[in-house]
DNA sequence: TTATTATCCTAATGCTATTAGGTATTTATT
DNA sequence: AATAAATACCTAATAGCATTAGGATAATAA
């Protein structure tokens, strides 16, 4: 009965709403009516709580980012190895990716082809979170584990680029299977990549 | 004076004219009035070439990677070792993606996000461009060069993964750096993902 | 009790994709 | 050369959609 309550149900019945339509049907093929009807109101009245159908999908997937950082520092908490932290990390964010993946069609599919994704929190969300994986590399050049030369700049590179393409395949696949099957055995290949040469000819 | 000659040359100023401004201005933002002003025709008249909107994007990269498939092949003919015919596909990948950056822009930003790109033309092009790799990945196995247990799937995921996240990045950073930044060392990471390695302790 | 604010509505407004219906000009047919 | 047919293009609708104007109702505060 009090107001804060009644609005803040209205706001997330919106937000629930645009997800899954965009999620469906995607961005530009979802009307701003749909969305409104879904949600149980009338266009004009999604408008006090949106900028617009634009706002809302820049707003969408903020919440969800956020959450990510704070929940990454706590999951890496406590991890011995720079390759046990990045094992963790990658099922740590394929399990956050099947978990929401209304939000990580979004983010991957609709939000990348907006000309100011560069421009969005989520942006700059998502830059932080693929910041922690140069301090896992670091410490893996510095505990021995990885390569004595390694560029963690490349090396990120191969990582995120590989976790992406699982990632976007699945979307595209309609999420049709687990995005954990055959994940070990890539992973093992990375580690190749990065690990230091035993058998390396020194001179 | 010819009729074929000036349709061919409308058809064309449609499709460049297009391709321009997606590229510049991102899909939605591009009207089909500003298209067909810049082909210098009436809205009406781009209805004789095109069904619409959605189908010219749908049609522009089309002939682009339609030439790709047909390059590839004499690219890659006589050359001797799986590891060097994988980065002869990596660089000649990324020069084409220089030499074309308005149609991989188009390809890579706005395609993916359509509903029906798992339908189009272009996708199942890219499938035949990107199941070379499987061979190439099958003759190192075969020579000796890379693991012998190495699942080529895998190793492919890692491979395409990394060369798009590098496209995407650059095509998001508004091409403002050469592709080849670094692409020697990034590729001496993967070389060590996929090959043989001599140290491995047998048992 | 009166002013204010929150929540929601119906009915414009204006932009944009697409179509209807037509004209002129080139090409083909007799 | 005269007529039919097709080509290439146009102006002027039409219809859908995002967004805004201008309230109405009801809860809250003064």
């Amino acid at each position: 009965m009090a107001k804060n309550n009644s609005k803040g149900n209205t706001k997330d019945r919106i937000i629930n709403s645009a997800k899954k339509l965009f999620a469906e049907q995607g961005y530009q093929k979802t009307t701003v009516m749909d969305i409104s009807k879904l949600a149980g109101l009338s266009e004009a009245a999604l408008y006090e709580y949106f900028q617009g159908k634009e706002d809302l999908l820049l707003t969408i997937p903020d919440l969800w980012v956020s959450e990510l950082i704070e929940d990454l520092k706590e999951q890496l908490f406590g991890i011995k190895g720079a390759f046990n932290k990045l094992r963790k990390y990658l099922w740590w964010y394929l399990h956050r990716i099947e978990e929401a993946p209304l939000d990580a069609k979004i983010v991957y599919l609709f939000l990348k082809t907006n000309s100011n994704f560069m421009d969005t929190e989520v942006y700059s969300n998502v830059k932080i979170l693929y910041s922690n994986l140069i301090d896992i590399f670091d410490e893996g050049k510095a505990s021995g584990e990885m390569k004595p030369d390694l560029n963690p700049y490349f090396a990120r590179t191969i990582f995120i680029g590989t976790m992406e393409h699982i990632v976007t395949r699945w979307l595209l696949k309609d999420m049709s299977y687990s995005l954990f099957e055959n994940l070990e055995e890539t992973f093992d290949l990375l580690v190749d990549a990065f690990k230091v040469n035993e058998s390396k000819t020194v001179g």
